[in-house]
DNA sequence: GATGACAAGATTGTCAACAATCGAGGGCCG
DNA sequence: CGGCCCTCGATTGTTGACAATCTTGTCATC
């Protein structure tokens, strides 16, 4: 019943390092549907996203699309072409292999915190979202299951009381999906619900060694689903992927 | 005689995130001013950037003004209140500490890879920063020492080579002089000159533990020049500070 | 038949005028 | 004399039109 209102807490709260600051309502609004649609995998990389035609569909100006347009490119989730538009960013190989060592770092910091700063009051409702998580995948809802071990992984941050750590585990949280979409090599995206369940044993057993080598390993989960070997081709391929000629067709020739 | 260019294109580089969205020119040219203002600790928290006075300044049109502002809101450089006005960030304590801590994490993770990565190709540069950093502190150019100072933070963390970390450090680095500004103790705001040498020892030694603990005993001199406890007034004080009328006055009556 | 210049359409970038909102100051009333 | 309200100035927020730029499709030429 209240799900849909949860969940939208949860984004706008997930929102974070934008949510304080509302330069007008509209922006915020355009800018978070986006985000939610990038987070979503709703996006596909390369999608040009055209200023009328989203002030169109969002009923606000174009001065709107753009602000919330520009505010995408800061967190890399648009790239701006000048005169031509902005489209969904096409990551590459080298910045999803950055993002994810990044997120080791800023996970295992978050862990740290975690082991020293969890009490019951934080660990019962992180207890919660796993559960439904759960819930929502074996009901087969896939898409929900993959929002809320996002958003695990956002509270968890949040939680842990550090603004900064928080904003930055989000920014990479919300550039992942792209990198997911980009350099998929299986196909199913969620988390292994049971790691998050482990981690929060690790973290109320205050088990700091275990918490951070099993955060680590689930990253490593996450990052092991993916193609980002070097030499890949990266947002440098261009129509060569988007048409299944990439790798082949340098390699073998027939 | 090639120093104002070096360090316009240190500052370029250092601008990292966003030096590489180049929207619009000017737009881009106002926020970067902007932001090295703030590095420069010229601009004072609290001051209102009034639109049509940057405009006129900047020899530009409000709209890119606006577009500058709105970049310079999601680094928290400058608050937006509707309808009102932006002005100048006024950091409280908590947000100081937040930021010290994330920094320990982040500069740790840099240091890591620097310990693995680095070779004298590497340090060369670095060693010829600190060197210069030196001659400025000696020659009395404080704000100079102090900005290669910065620069020697980020030209680290760019040659690591990881663009996520890079990226947050940036932010983390252009966000810190405001709050050295708002809550500093001592007049020194400049980093210790030994402490960057004995961090590329390290690193050249591959001692990761031994540069590990330098960073974060560096880091640790920073912050500990700042008034930061718990309980501190930050960005609600207002004009209590301003007037110098804080502490004291809560402490003792006389 | 291939290549180059050229023109048309669409999209972004720029701008100035207008509307809405807020804070300050003065005047009015209690 | 103190408090409240109202007007006024200043600043931000919004809108639409205009200019610049790029892509696409066409056509003449080699």
């Amino acid at each position: 019943m209240s799900e849909a209102q949860e969940q939208d807490g949860v984004a706008a709260m997930a929102a974070g390092k934008a949510a304080r600051t509302p330069s007008t309502e509209e922006t915020q609004r355009v800018f978070e549907s986006l985000r939610n649609a990038v987070l979503d995998q709703r996006l596909p990389p390369g999608l040009q996203l055209k200023e009328q035609a989203l002030a169109d569909a969002f009923g606000v100006n174009r001065a709107v699309v753009r602000q919330a347009l520009a505010r995408l490119e800061i967190y890399r989730l648009v790239t701006h072409a000048p005169n031509r538009g902005v489209f969904v960013a096409h990551p590459s190989a080298a910045e999803g292999r950055d993002l994810f060592t990044a997120r080791r770092y800023i996970e295992t910091a978050i862990v740290e915190l975690a082991v020293e700063r969890f009490d019951d009051s934080d660990l019962a409702p992180l207890r919660a979202l796993v559960r439904r998580e759960r819930e929502a995948y074996e009901a087969g809802e896939l898409r929900k299951a993959l929002r809320l071990s996002i958003d695990f992984h956002l509270q968890l941050a949040e939680r842990v009381g550090n603004t900064v750590l928080a904003a930055f585990l989000d920014e990479i949280v919300t550039r992942t999906p792209l990198v997911v979409l980009a350099h998929r090599r299986e196909s199913p995206p969620t988390c292994m619900l049971s790691d998050h369940e482990h981690i929060l044993d690790a973290i109320a057993a205050h088990d700091l060694e275990r918490a951070r080598a099993l955060m680590i390993e689930h990253v490593g989960h996450l990052e092991g689903r993916l193609a980002l070997d070097r030499g890949g081709r990266g947002a440098d391929a261009g129509i060569a992927r988007l048409l299944g000629l990439d790798g082949d067709v340098a390699k073998a020739g027939g």
